[in-house]
DNA sequence: AGAAAAAAGGTCAAAAAAAGTCAAAGAAAA
DNA sequence: TTTTCTTTGACTTTTTTTGACCTTTTTTCT
């Protein structure tokens, strides 16, 4: 059985999907009473699920009346694509970002299924760790070198 | 009398038949139950029968909800397959050889011209090159992993 | 208007729920 | 009797879940 955190994600993505809008806005804790949870498994599952990296944008006001909204990104959004581009130059990046990162492609069709396991054996630790101190580098280098070929023409 | 560890593998080989899938998930703590043991003889028994070598990959996740994958690779009865792999595994290789061993496998169809794109742009001198001397020690393991995961059975 | 109460949401660290590692002890084989 | 294979358990790491305490905003009551 899978956990509740990822119930409550498969839940909002859902939510989304049938809201038919890239914007959804919701009330922690009725989400919590719905799960039965406490509402700070809501914050868990925002901060592990949708991050900006993941392609979703949370944004919350506190008080009687409070809520929190959590926006898509669209990578078709020109925007969003300089962003992209702008995360992928850094010098370092861990694995988890970079799987936060290729998730979103997979979940945008950006890239597909296949792509992506092939993409994730290539850049886990597993591959990088001969690497040693440098492994984040190699893997940012790697993301841009993959980002810059997803983008080519004639790919 | 068999051991256990030789039960517990011959239990796997079955789940695996019967679920006609290539794919079985499993709960270490549950399995480790049902043969009334401790659970890192459930990691000796997949370190000793489930090996890439052996035509088994195995991935896991830690954590409350954690879990183990065994995915069957296609391999079977290719002994050569095998030996590959294991080839591969403990070799150095330079970006020359690389290149023709993806030569290959695009010539024989087993990856496409995308996916040939997508691997060169990532094992290339300019990707590792933070690596330094581990540079080909890093790109075997990469080409380690992506024979891997293209002889997946569910790839 | 100002103060207090109520109604949210946020933070952070501890507890819980897994799985992994490694080395030592025991059993089997050579 | 060495050597190799199996079994066990103490300790570690990762991920999720929970709860106590904090901050912000609105509402209600002098």
């Amino acid at each position: 059985m899978s956990t509740l955190a990822n119930k409550i994600e498969r839940y909002i993505k859902e939510m989304m999907e049938t809201a038919e809008k890239n914007c959804l806005e919701l009330k922690r804790k009725d989400l919590a009473e719905v799960f039965s949870c406490v509402p700070s498994q809501i914050n868990y599952v925002l901060e592990t699920r949708f991050r900006d990296e993941q392609g979703y944008h949370v944004i919350s006001r506190r008080g009687a009346g409070g809520y929190f909204q959590i926006i898509r990104l669209e990578v078709a959004d020109n925007k969003e694509m300089k962003n992209l581009i702008a995360a992928v130059s850094e010098t370092e990046m861990d694995f988890k970002q970079a799987e936060r990162f290729l998730g979103r492609l997979l979940e945008e069709a950006v890239i597909h299924r296949n792509e992506y396991m092939l993409i994730m054996s290539m850049i886990n630790h597993e591959s990088l760790a001969s690497a040693a101190e440098a492994e984040d580098r190699v893997r940012a280098a790697m993301m841009k070198n993959v980002l810059i070929t997803l983008l080519r023409a004639d790919y």
